[in-house]
DNA sequence: TTGATTTGACCGATACAGCGGTCTTTTTGT
DNA sequence: ACAAAAAGACCGCTGTATCGGTCAAATCAA
């Protein structure tokens, strides 16, 4: 039997994509939209925009962002162009770096 | 040939996803923790860690949120506590709002 | 009220995301 | 300089997320 994949979150994780999702719904009614109305908006099924609302940790991230986007939730509490500087930002920080990380110490090999 | 299910974002949404991966990258190497290393700490294929470091908007969005966990990266800037009170917020709200939102057919029409 | 609409919940089929492997290139410590 | 490790890029297989549909329950307008 094919090894089944089953898969754990943290709850901080799943707390933050349930609130994530609550205020996509909340938005949504905000600005007086169906489920219908903004899955079709989306172009997806509606059964899918109701697991997004619900916080469901499988959905694709880019559907989840982009349902946002459109009921107006700001991710980083930023417009295209604060995205854009916080970008080039951690591009920098990220420059500052290594670029690979080195283990220099022995394997942490789990045996015993 | 069954159609294909191709799908476009905006570049709200692109860039979003990428900064958020772009500091998952940073957070990982200020941990000095290897590609590897995060992978297997998240149960995934080092490969689809890549993806995530890319903002690929295909992956699992519970997948983004629980490799920006464990590197450090908050969401909303919010600890558990903060993000249950925010949720318990946006209840509230929600709440407040109708249960359905109704759309009665050919409403305004603004010509004359 | 009544009829229309939205929402919640569920389900089978299938397009595709994630896995895990390989190979190459880049970077690091010595 | 070298060897070793990390990171980049690619690919076929397989489990599953998404679709699109149905049905029932809840809610709203008139």
């Amino acid at each position: 039997m094919p090894a089944k994949r089953k898969r754990t979150y943290a709850r901080y994780t799943l707390e933050s994509l349930a609130l994530l999702g609550k205020m996509i719904r909340l938005g949504r009614k905000q600005r007086k939209m169906t489920e219908r109305e903004l899955a079709e908006r989306l172009g997806i099924a509606r059964s899918t925009l109701q697991l997004i609302e619900k916080g469901d940790p499988k959905v694709e991230v880019g559907l989840m962002f982009e349902a946002a986007a459109i009921v107006g939730v700001k991710l980083f509490d930023a417009d295209e162009k604060g995205i854009a500087a916080l970008s080039s930002r951690t591009d920098d920080r990220i420059a500052l770096l290594p670029k690979h990380v080195y283990k220099t110490e022995k394997r942490v090999k789990d045996e015993f």
